[in-house]
DNA sequence: GTGAAAGCGCTAACAA
DNA sequence: TTGTTAGCGCTTTCAC
């Protein structure tokens, strides 16, 4: 395997000239340029990347830590990041953890042992505390969530979100408009200090603006967030409200376990209970009938993390946050209630 | 950050013991061991990998390369295998290509790149060359599928997989004994040098032993994998031949997008049409009616392939191959046909 | 514009 | 059992 040094005895010059031409150093002439351009090209010459790292005390790499891996919400974001991270030249590191775990201690850990230069976190905690963050060791990003219920200092991180509560007043929103006010409201924990609890607020708020009481019976809690729970939940909701007639999951593939418990239940989604969900992902154009949601970006959410937290890696420019909107994908599963 | 050099400083010993002990050698005596490791856990020592790489030639990575990833089938797999590897002390580092792209040079790419010591390739082609891989330049192992139709040499690489020409078999056949004849399939494409082209495979003989004869009409190709195109093919198909009664379809994604096909297009599974897959993955359990299919051990596959992988890179064993078995997992989309 | 040389943190002979 | 030392491949001063 060629290393810069071949390079340099194939076109008689020394190693340090080979290392500016390979970093696009300004201080070469045109002619060894070539040359040892040329040189590396008949070599195969590769880079060793743990050679560069060590020499220069630092990995090119992101690590990537996602909670709840199992989400298919996330899928379609990590292949952006993993793919905008390559066009930046830097390496994305993966690391997925449960639903339950904690994203930053994970994040500390790996930050250290495999240097990374910064850290994205996919689907975290709303409420970093500055002490823990501190542990970090290295500048991150919050993808597809930020530090509502934290004290963090905006200038200290950055963030890619949407805005839950206001997508989720919209969500709840819809389903008044369409005559129902017994709204069931499906998510893992109304304290999880996470995407819940602020979506449920937001359902709080559209249905308090409503003048629609709040009616505890409705709020369905699932613990975590997987299909299995929220199809069990939804059970338990149809058996002891029999006056439900809507239902507003806060991810796709809950709303998608939900359905499965109505038809189960021998009861019909729009018909008996409408449905409305936050996501937008793929499987969810595909359920009969088809999921009405309101879609994330998720492509566009995982560049604006790499291109935002590269550029404060490259020191181009400082922390930032940025809010992005849902677009509502009308489906079947919402109906106009006849009373 | 904490060096060897400074725990031999603190120690009052060589570097060379403290690296002796942090790698767990033997001839070191115990006063020192306890020392040395006291100080480590004392000054937050870190080893830093690059290093170690550029020491040892190598890095403790082993590559996975997804070709394919938005198949949710792969989710669960390489969740497995990133624990596994973790597990196992090696690191991974994921790379996931379009399903039309060619794995084998991006695996090339990657070993030397980032001087991978393994590789595991997740959903790849059937027939590698002996040519092609000899550039991988690292010992490598299919997941999830075999070199069929390659010539290359059984010691010289490992698998995990099920036999897909059986199962696509047995498949068939629970539709053929359930009184079926025009029996339709749904895949990328015969002519894939992969999973489809097997898997078809099995059908055809499944309908020949049978004595039904292989009707072209029904056999279903969608060129990719998305279920976008397994949608509109079907779309076509129930159009094309009204005379179908059943769908084998070579993944439960794109068996989700034919339910949907088959129900936009006023049909009913299973009353109109008995569907059956292969793959097994979470969704296929929440749609309505549940799928039928033949259930791959996602989380096993992935395990096993770390194992044997990891054990050939450590040379305690060489390369092998296993073949794991599916499990009928009976849903609700299979109906006797009643003429 | 180019070269020589030191050093990044760690490993692994080879000596002692 | 332990220490000395020469690299691994690359970057980066500092001379020239």
């Amino acid at each position: 395997m060629a290393t810069i040094k071949d390079i340099a005895a194939y076109c008689n010059v020394a190693v340090s000239t080979v290392s500016r031409v390979l970093n696009n150093h300004p201080d070469v002439s045109a002619d060894t340029r070539d040359k040892v351009l040329s040189a590396a090209r008949n070599l195969h010459y590769v880079p060793n990347s743990s050679a560069r790292d060590l020499a220069h005390q630092q990995t090119d790499s992101i690590g990537l830590v996602v909670r709840g891996a199992e989400n298919p919400f996330f899928t379609p974001i990590i292949r952006a990041i993993e793919r905008s991270c390559e066009d930046k030249g830097y390496s994305m590191s993966l690391h997925q953890i449960p639903a339950g775990e904690d994203e930053v201690s994970e994040g500390a850990k790996l930050v250290q042992s495999k240097r990374l230069k910064g850290l994205i976190l996919l689907g975290g905690r709303y409420d970093y505390t500055r002490e823990e963050v501190s542990t970090l060791g290295a500048p991150f990003m919050c993808c597809s969530y930020t530090n509502h219920f934290g004290n963090l200092d905006r200038t200290s991180f950055s963030s890619v979100s949407i805005n839950d509560k206001a997508e989720a007043y919209r969500a709840a929103e819809l389903l008044i408009e369409c005559g129902h006010s017994k709204i069931a409201v499906l998510l893992d924990s109304i304290h999880d200090r996470s995407i819940s609890e602020r979506r449920y607020r937001g359902y709080c708020e559209a249905l308090a603006d409503a003048g629609i009481p709040l009616d505890e019976g409705l709020v369905c809690e699932t613990v975590d967030f997987s299909m299995k729970a929220a199809y069990e939940r939804t059970i338990r909701l149809l058996e002891e409200r029999p006056d439900v007639t809507a239902l507003f999951s806060v991810a796709d593939s809950m709303a998608i376990a939900a359905m499965k418990a109505i038809s189960d239940a021998g009861l019909s989604v729009p018909q008996d209970i409408s449905i409305i969900a936050i996501d937008g992902i793929e499987m969810s154009l595909y359920t009969t009938p088809t999921l009405t949601t309101l879609a994330q970006p998720q492509a566009l959410m995982g560049e604006k993390a790499v291109e935002i937290l590269v550029d404060v890696l490259d020191g181009k420019a400082s922390h930032s946050h940025v809010r992005l909107e849902t677009t509502l994908r009308p489906g079947g599963t919402m109906g106009r209630l006849h009373p």
